[in-house]
DNA sequence: AGCACGCCGACT
DNA sequence: GTCGGCGTGCTC
């Protein structure tokens, strides 16, 4: 009989597969998208992926696969197919997409844990300083590697741990860790013999005088009146229900061990299970159910459409039509959402409508819960999915729809690690996998996306009225180069925007303030040498956050005590430039005393409730002013917001990017949106050193086919997308020059290939610096047409290959970004 | 990614 | 002379 070998995707970053052997004890039950245990080089075990089975003659020995974990494949064929897409769209292995698209409580890895030989005394022995000091540690428990490496001051202790296990000392093993545990609860009944009139009666009889052990009984009877209804006591009850100040786990200990109660352990889900109060009925009006029929007729033409609509006009019911539809005809779903937007409210708004027949996918969900949303739409018991950019990867078999809402989402594509990867265009990709439709929603289209529709290769239908009563609220401009010359500033606040909030405080209303960035200064600078303090790993100033009185570093997270004096001249005149949303936050809080102020970012929406409990609090009305980042700009539908501030509205235009106008016209259009939603009177203030701005024209004229034909001209202009594509190399190392010798290696071979396409570069990136490596990078920028793709990404493969024949430029660092934003 | 091997500078 | 840092190559 031959032997079966198998192909097995492991996740990490090496190309290809690996063949591995299969024993025979294990060939029974196995199929592609099986996971199996497979060990790896000297030491480690890995989980795998089957991807195939061949009998073919190989030149080396295959290691065997040491265990099938599942009795069912965890992966699907089609999934595969996407994997292996995305793997070679994006420049990256198979195995890193792999590894995103796992939940890691399915992805069991081996760590290597170092003990003690019994009978060994390091006192006894003839030891080194480090070694007596690894043993000693070593008395007390195992250690992993990394404990070891923190125990002995070594990056590498791999050489002194091999001396131990030479002399005999000590052991090395691998241990399997980060398996998936199902959420038990442990639940109590009473023993089924006792559950008739007549056994009761007895037992209440023998447990007359142990009147604890009585009330356990009685407490259990009051929740489940057995006697009513003898099927009661099959399921019991949570034993922590049981338990109360009166009744002890000691005395129920007892009656489960005299088998008057009965103990188990209950596997449960992890997912909330809110109770199904379904169908709220939905009312499409007129315009909506217009807008419904369009994406109908669309979808018999185009595999994707666009529905653009502007901020309030109710794309959320038509979504929910569609979904409907598609879940009654059979189709599994997809609605994908910005991670920012995936709020409580959506979640609940689509739990009235559709109970607890979908599952939510987030990033703040534990990987835990994460596999059983997995196993769930594996099992066929989810067929709609809710999620953020990563539920494109989840184990859909016959995906009908998918809905992609604020399709311009720059949260949508992965910047690191990779798979580099969007999620819009991968689900469009999906789509065709499944022969199944795409709806991409926004009021304010990425460039391409509205290119694409102009041109027919999207559908398109608008929504171009607000639902309801709500009217566009009116955008004013502060200008503050005026109104700082006339002295008439409070601090960050402009006398507009000051008195608008006075105004809206006065008449009970809310006000949401929009300042994109956190932290409180953007950086601090000596009054006397102008010296700024900077991050030791990275080229950026750090920014000082008051909360935890401290300089932080935005990129690698390096922090020190904010400083008393300056480093370079001691000076003690420090002063902050610029502003944060905690700057703003303390602002408030003197220029309007008797307001409630809550600051949302980041740093105050880290825990897993955080972001929802601010929100809460501001439907309730316990806050009356907001201030925040981005977070505060989407999808958020608040009755009682009429005034919305947009500060630095400068700094987002002026931003060194291609994409600054388009991002900058979006935000602001967006956070315009949460104002008077559900009134006439609705009003943003922008602050601006220059209300004549370009950009702000189109702000004010509202329409996004005014500001798309105004920024596509430039965009045609400077060759940018989407009159290209754009393929990013950045190059790190932790020499500055060879980082640059290695870029600039690398464009002249790749200009030698790609003559007509521009390629700039290499640049040093605005941050020149991160976790001391330094960057460049290169922008290749390619034709629509006439330019075979994947041609040209396996010309930049070989360009790599030939960069790393150089001895110098082997250890530069090299990532593949495409269509980076 | 994680590991082993081997080259090199800087310590006893 | 060794030890530890670090670059290099390999993993079925």
């Amino acid at each position: 009989m031959p032997l079966t070998d198998v192909e097995v995707i492991l996740p990490l970053p090496l190309p290809g597969s690996f063949t591995y052997r299969l024993p025979a004890d294990l060939k029974s039950n196995i199929g592609v998208g099986y996971r199996v245990i497979v060990p790896l080089g000297p030491k480690k075990i890995y989980t795998g992926i089957i991807s195939g089975f061949h009998e073919r003659k190989l030149e080396y020995a295959p290691k065997y696969v040491l265990d099938v974990l599942d009795d069912a494949p965890i992966v699907n064929a089609s999934q595969l197919d996407f994997f292996t897409w995305l793997a070679s769209y994006y420049m990256c292995t198979i195995g890193e997409v792999i590894n995103a698209a796992l939940p890691s409580a399915l992805k069991l890895s081996s760590q290597s844990f170092i003990s003690i030989q019994d009978n060994v005394n390091p006192d006894d022995l003839d030891l080194e300083e480090r070694e007596w000091r690894l043993l000693r540690s070593l008395k007390e428990s195992e250690r992993s590697l990394a404990d070891v490496s923190g125990i002995v001051d070594l990056k590498h202790p791999q050489r002194l741990i091999k001396k131990l296990v030479e002399k005999g000392l000590i052991d090395v093993y691998e241990k399997v860790k980060d398996r998936y545990q199902p959420k038990k609860v442990k639940k109590v009944r009473l023993n089924h013999l006792l559950t008739e009139e007549k056994e009761l009666e007895t037992l209440f009889e023998q447990l007359a005088s142990k009147t604890k052990q009585l009330d356990v009984l009685l407490a259990y009877l009051r929740v489940v009146p057995v006697l009513e209804d003898s099927k009661a006591n099959h399921p019991g009850i949570l034993k922590s229900s049981l338990l109360s100040e009166d009744i002890s786990a000691s005395s129920l200990k007892t009656l489960v061990k005299n088998n008057v109660f009965e103990e188990w352990d209950e596997v449960v889900s992890r997912l909330e299970d809110t109770p199904s109060t379904h169908s709220e009925p939905i009312q499409l009006s007129e315009l909506q159910q217009k807008a419904l029929e369009e994406i109908h007729q669309s979808f018999q033409s185009h595999r994707v459409t666009l529905l653009h609509g502007v901020t309030g006009s109710g794309k959320t019911e038509v979504y929910i039509e569609l979904i409907k539809e598609q879940l009654k005809s059979g189709g599994q779903v997809l609605y994908l959402l910005p991670e920012i937007a995936l709020t409580t409210q959506i979640i609940s708004r689509l739990h009235r409508v559709f109970g607890n027949t979908f599952g939510v996918y987030h990033s703040r969900y534990s990987d835990n819960e994460r596999v059983e949303v997995w196993k769930k739409v594996l099992n066929q018991e989810y067929q709609f999915i809710v999620g953020v950019r990563s539920a494109v990867f989840l184990p859909f078999d016959r995906l009908g729809l998918i809905l992609v809402d604020e399709e311009h989402e720059t949260s949508y594509k992965q910047f690191e690690p990779a798979p580099r990867y969007h999620a819009r265009d991968a689900a469009i990709y999906l789509a065709t996998l499944h022969d199944a439709h795409v709806l991409l929603g926004t009021a304010t289209p990425a460039l391409e996306t509205y290119q694409n529709a102009l041109d027919g290769k999207y559908g398109l239908v608008e929504l171009d009225q607000r639902f309801g009563e709500s009217h566009a609220p009116a955008i004013h401009f502060a200008n503050l180069l005026k109104e700082r010359k006339r002295k008439k500033m409070k601090g960050n606040f402009s006398s507009t925007l000051f008195e608008a909030i006075e105004a809206a405080l006065e008449k009970k209303e809310q006000v949401i303030l929009f300042q994109n960035r956190r932290g409180y200064a953007s950086y601090i600078s000596c009054e006397s040498c102008a010296h700024i303090p900077k991050c030791p790993n990275c080229a950026v100033s750090l920014t000082y956050h008051q909360f935890n009185h401290k300089l932080v570093c935005h990129y690698c997270g390096f922090n020190q005590p904010m400083l008393t004096d300056c480093t370079n001249c001691g000076s003690k005149e420090l002063r902050n430039v610029g502003f944060g949303t905690e700057e703003l936050e303390e602002e408030l809080k003197i220029l309007f005393p008797t307001a409630i102020v809550q600051r949302m970012d980041l740093d105050t929406t880290r825990s897993k409730y955080g972001y929802q409990r601010i929100i809460e609090a501001f439907e309730e009305g316990e806050i009356d002013i907001l201030v925040g980042t981005q977070m505060v700009s989407k999808g958020l539908d608040f009755d009682h917001v009429n005034l919305v501030g947009v500060f630095d509205a400068d700094r987002m235009i002026h931003f060194p990017d291609f994409r600054s106008h388009e991002r900058a016209y979006q935000l602001i259009m967006q956070v315009s949106g949460r104002a008077g939603r559900k009134s006439q009177n609705g009003k943003v203030i922008v602050q601006t050193n220059d209300p004549e701005q370009p950009v702000l024209e189109r702000v004010r004229d509202g329409n996004y086919r005014h500001f798309f034909q105004w920024e596509i001209l430039e965009r045609e202009g400077f060759v940018y997308p989407p009159f290209c594509r754009i393929i990013r190399m950045v190059f790190k190392h932790r020499e500055k020059q060879t980082s640059l010798e290695g870029a600039k290696f690398f464009s002249q071979e790749l200009r030698k290939g790609m003559g007509t396409s521009p390629i700039i570069g290499p640049v040093e990136p605005i941050i020149g610096k991160i976790r001391n490596q330094y960057l460049h990078e290169i922008t290749l920028k390619i034709a629509k047409k006439g330019i075979n793709l994947a041609a040209v990404k396996d010309y930049l493969w070989s360009c790599e290959k030939i960069m790393r024949q150089h001895p110098a430029f082997k250890s530069v660092g090299l990532v593949f970004d495409v269509d980076p934003m």
